[in-house]
RNA sequence: GCGCGUGUAGCUCAGCUGGAUAGAGCGUCGGCUUGCGGAGCCGAAGGUCGUAGGUUCGAAUCCUGCCACGCGUACCA
């Protein structure tokens, strides 16, 4: 790669001039200043007590013979600028689709998504699943063997205020045989909303949900046994549903029901060490490492969250012994409490916890709108999906890519955003197709693809000796790819491939405005551009899991 | 109170392992019809980067105080 070589080249110049060893940095900068840049003049100026232009330019003497590269030059305060050669930047922009693969043999467990039974599946849950399939993606182009998990919390007290709310309603038949999932889905958040509210205003209520959840526990009761199995079907299958409209599949699902036996065993074992008694409880003493203390079980000899959550971590271990990493991405109102859970790990199983991370990602808020129903701040995931579809086939009605736009566009409309802070989802800009959006970026790329199937000439023998400025964007754009990608992977954050893809599709569509393709003199080359762009756009979608129709 | 996080253009956000005139979309205003898909392109207006200090040749970026907001803070998940 030219990069690498011209980092070792100003290595060995710096060598040489100052017998100084450092490790220069090459930066991208504006494209009035050249290809690639570094500042190593300035970083030299004070060990060697000289100044930065005088070490610029003896770096710049040394270095502007070097291959591949056209001009060296310094700016500013000493900043030294390298401009490739047109067929040095057209080699390195051509193979800019073949991606290394630093991950290989890795098998890697991402955990996200995590949606309730019984309860509604919010835009949060949308956000985790969005941004979880992004990084199993994202780890499977580095070439990692990626599991797809998720865990479900089918036991507890919010599955008895749902039982609770379905016995009282009148009307529940078709909650045994539901053709159409989608007519369900208000049913078992209705069900979920009377129950609660029940727990909350009327004490008769409350003993007979709390009755209803030790029978969940213990699974004498045949009817709540058949409303408890109906339901958790039902809500899978509509949790399906809206995981089929986004093209998202998980490998397996953990409940959390199978999670209580290994993790109070595994919190039994260490008592004494681990944990501790504290007011009938056992709990993890959190402060002796600047965290929170946190019950693992309760007075009532339950186990929490805590420890089904280590339980979790046995079960997959169990299940996957070759994972090298494990992943946990949830919203960041959990950060807190995965420091501790993961402290906790720590001290039973060190190498387990040195495998396992946490990632956060914000909470969804909406700008336009009320947002609120009456059970709370949530905003189903569904009617998200509802909103932006209707807008997709109001808008382009004849075509045939409406599902993969519509999710292109729910997408990319999470992806966008830097993970970890709060974002603020605008819901007329998500279902916008226009600007820094979705299906900007699909339909640029099928522009590109509609360009080459009308093209006949084969370029696979063409070399490119030089281009024009137009050309030239398009091409220091494309061959920037691998490093994007590079540092995606590094930093597990998927708004850089959204940021990258955008501007290269802006650099695309301001390179088709002023430069004729069919027809031109120079078509050849700008043929195998628009090929190489084609391609690069193609392989980005897909590690966002969007998909790149050649016709839309 | 303590802990974690956030504060950049009217709105939504990039930029944050310090570097060159702080970028983009939406919105506003003004252009592009004979040429491969106008879901596009070109341009204009719009910013004391919360605030006060500090470190540095250089700070939106690092450090400290303060202000505002969000989340967490023992038997919920």
């Amino acid at each position: 790669m030219q990069s690498q070589e011209l980092i070792r080249a100003i290595q060995v110049a710096a060598h040489k001039l100052y017998n100084a060893k450092i490790e220069p940095e090459l930066s991208r900068p504006d494209e009035q200043f050249g290809d690639y840049a570094t500042n190593v003049a300035l970083q030299l100026a004070k060990a060697t007590a000289k100044s930065p232009q005088e070490i610029a330019r003896a770096l710049v003497n040394e270095l502007k013979d070097s291959p591949g590269i056209a001009t060296v030059s310094i700016a500013g305060p000493g900043f030294i600028n390298f401009k490739l050669t047109d067929s040095a930047l057209a080699k390195t922009a051509l193979v800019a689709i073949d991606l290394p693969k630093p991950l290989a043999g890795q098998e890697i467990l991402v955990e996200f998504g995590d949606p309730n039974p019984f309860k509604e599946m919010h835009i949060g849950h949308l956000y985790s699943y969005i941004v979880g399939d992004a990084i199993s993606s994202l780890l499977e182009t580095a070439g990692a063997q990626v599991r797809r998990l998720s865990y479900h919390g089918d036991v507890g007290l919010h599955v008895a205020k749902a039982i609770y709310g379905l016995q009282n309603m009148t009307d529940r038949t078709d909650l045994k045989d539901a053709s159409d999932v989608s007519d369900n889905e208000n049913y078992l958040a209705t069900a979920y909303a009377s129950g609660a509210k029940a727990y909350e205003d009327d004490e008769l209520a409350r003993n007979e949900i709390n009755s209803i959840n030790t029978h969940i526990y213990g699974g004498s009761d045949p009817e709540i046994n058949k409303l408890h199995k109906n339901g958790s079907q039902l809500s899978f299958e509509y949790f399906d549903k809206i995981l089929e409209l986004l093209s998202i599949s998980t490998d397996k699902r953990y409940l959390e029901s199978q999670t209580i036996e290994a993790g109070k065993k595994l919190v039994e074992k260490n008592v004494g060490q681990v944990f501790s008694q504290s007011q009938g409880a056992t709990v993890y003493d959190g402060e002796k490492v600047g965290l929170h203390t946190r019950v693992f079980i309760t007075s009532k000899n339950l186990p929490t969250y805590e420890t089904k959550d280590l339980g979790l971590s046995q079960l997959k271990n169990k299940d996957y012994p070759g994972a090298t990493r494990s992943i946990i991405i949830t919203a960041n109102e959990q950060t807190e409490y995965f420091k501790v859970m993961l402290a906790a790990l720590k001290d039973i199983d060190p190498i387990l916890a040195a495998k396992t991370t946490h990632l956060a990602h914000g909470f969804v808020n909406l700008s336009s709108g009320k947002m609120s129903s009456r059970t709370g701040n949530v905003y189903p995931a569904m009617k998200l999906l509802r909103l932006v579809k209707d807008a997709v086939h109001q808008q382009y009605p004849e075509s045939k890519v409406r599902k993969e736009v519509t999710f292109a566009a729910v997408k990319y409309a999470f992806l966008k955003h830097r993970l970890g802070s709060d974002i603020t989802l605008d819901v007329e800009e998500s279902i916008s197709l226009e600007g820094n959006s979705g299906p900007y970026i699909q339909y640029s790329h099928a522009r590109a693809c509609s360009i080459l199937a009308k093209s006949k000439i084969q370029t696979s023998n063409i070399e490119i000796k030089e281009f024009d400025d137009s050309e030239r964007s398009l091409a220091r754009k494309i061959s920037q790819y691998p490093e994007i990608v590079d540092k995606t992977v590094a930093e597990l954050m998927p708004h850089h491939i959204c940021t990258y893809l955008y501007e290269l599709a802006q650099t695309f569509n301001s390179f088709y405005e002023s430069s004729r393709i069919i027809g031109d003199e120079r078509q050849p080359i700008r043929l195998k551009l628009v090929g190489a762009y084609q391609q690069i756009l193609a392989n980005g979608l897909a590690i966002l899991n969007i998909k790149a129709p050649e016709r839309m």
